[in-house]
DNA sequence: CTCACTTTGAGACTGAGTCTCACTTTCATA
DNA sequence: TATGAAAGTGAGACTCAGTCTCAAAGTGAG
């Protein structure tokens, strides 16, 4: 049994072909990605692996902190491997899309204030900074 | 020529009686609301406003700085009136709904500093904590 | 091996939001 | 206060991410 095979059954997630091939290619990602594109890029490696099975997947592996998704208001989400890496937030460029990551624990621990001050345990959270990026701003 | 007028002149906003009907409903508003929602009353109100309108109004409104968008991953936005608000932040419940306001100047330093730091100009901001509140943390 | 239980796929469906385009309204200027 | 170019509106078609259905296939504990 595999590397990945493991991530699955230690969540106690059922092992599939479908299941496997998806984590593979998921993992292997460098950036983020959406449904869409996991579907069209296993599509074309004829994975055999239905839409309806590419969405349900990433919601169930998201479940299981697997994936981190995303929601910078493009109308759809994105995917990110979780295996590994530590949280953090992110600084998205209105203009070319570009998704830079930043970590701060000042932030964090804020935040964690705020909500002992409302008795509000949390689960998880998200930051976006929407604004110019570096190469925008300067023109590029 | 009302309050509400002045607000669309000011932002130079062309006045339709649409506009201003909507503009009147929305502002009264005291929670966060949704196109549908705003579209609902004021189909009962019989203001004569077409659902493309009022979608296309709060888009301009919220492009205007008259209104805030947030999406709470409910898989459509809210709107609230900015007018005379403070910016803040939510704090989402995940088994109620219920959202709550904070604001915390040090988080908004710090989010200052990382944006100097990647040389990235700030336009907005989005900082959600999703979690459990009070009420459904004592099983309310 | 068996079988209860789970997952899968094809494609229909959902629902927020956008688009089209003929018609109407606004408002700067005359 | 009349005019007309430019902008806004409505009905309903359309888009598109994501979900659902249900018969068939796969999984894995015992």
């Amino acid at each position: 049994m595999g590397e990945l095979d493991a991530v699955l059954k230690e969540k106690g997630v059922k092992l599939t072909e479908q299941r496997r091939r998806l984590l593979e290619k998921a993992l292997l990602q460098h950036k983020h990605f959406s449904a869409e594109e996991l579907y069209e890029t296993l599509r074309q490696k004829r994975a055999g692996i239905s839409r309806a099975t590419v969405y349900r997947t990433l919601k169930l592996l998201a479940a299981h902190d697997v994936l981190d998704v995303h929601d910078f208001d493009r109308g759809y989400h994105l995917y990110e491997s979780r295996l590994g890496r530590h949280h953090h937030d992110h600084l998205v460029c209105l203009k070319c899309g570009r998704i830079t990551e930043f970590e701060n624990p000042d932030i964090e621990s804020e935040q964690e204030k705020v909500a002992r001050h409302y008795h509000f345990k949390i689960v998880s959270h998200s930051h976006k900074i929407y604004g110019l990026c570096h190469r925008c701003r300067v023109g590029n």
